[in-house]
DNA sequence: ATACTATTTGGCTGTTTGGCAAAATACCCT
DNA sequence: AGGGTATTTTGCCAAACAGCCAAATAGTAT
């Protein structure tokens, strides 16, 4: 692999390890309702908000979401509403293995 | 969140992972073109085989390629094609990044 | 300025990942 | 069976990741 195509490949690599995580897969779920806040967020996980923050600075710096501060909050949206058609497909894949286990057993 | 939506969450993050990796996503650009066998794709890559095997491992076990074994060879090939059309979502986020980096400049 | 709230950052620990090399496995051929 | 080739599995190590806590930052209100 020539270090051009390298390159081309760890960026969309990075996009793809960015979605590569159950809590961020959530909040992009959740995003794609509307805008959120970090601290309603954080409810909705149940986790450390600190550990919320972190997941949102990898979504944000993979050009996953973006962030607009207003007053004390922070407000996270969706930039790249084609992130759900993405699931889509990944929904396929794993009905796609469902349906191969399923065939097993038959 | 709940224990239903965090399994769900999680299948979902493991196809994503899956894609996660720079030598993976170059062995999903390939396997586009058709299937390849081990031996021509560890050439292409460029590094040592049980490496490349371990990838194509994790891909398949995600569910995103499918393997078959004639003779000596095993054949890898893309199950879903529906990934391309993720591929032209990650590329649409990495130009909107790029766009941003170059409008901070103006 | 002080107190208060929302969020981010830094530091620590345990876990997972990625790579290579060596050994094991699987298949073919004679 | 024995030798040769393609691939997978195993073992090991360094690097990256995930989570929590505590400390730092940013904004608001008194």
């Amino acid at each position: 692999m020539d270090d051009k195509t390298h390159r081309w490949c760890a960026s969309r690599a990075t996009v793809f390890k960015a979605l590569g995580h159950p809590t961020r897969v959530f909040i992009v779920q959740e995003l794609s309702k509307g805008e959120e806040c970090v601290c309603h967020l954080t409810e909705k996980i149940g986790a450390d908000i600190s550990t919320v923050s972190k997941h949102l600075a990898i979504l944000k710096s993979a050009g996953i979401v973006s962030d607009d501060k207003r007053g004390l909050q922070v407000f996270y949206k969706l930039r790249m509403p084609c992130v759900l058609g993405v699931f889509g497909c990944v929904d396929k894949i794993m009905a796609e293995d469902l349906r191969d286990r399923e065939s097993l057993i038959r």
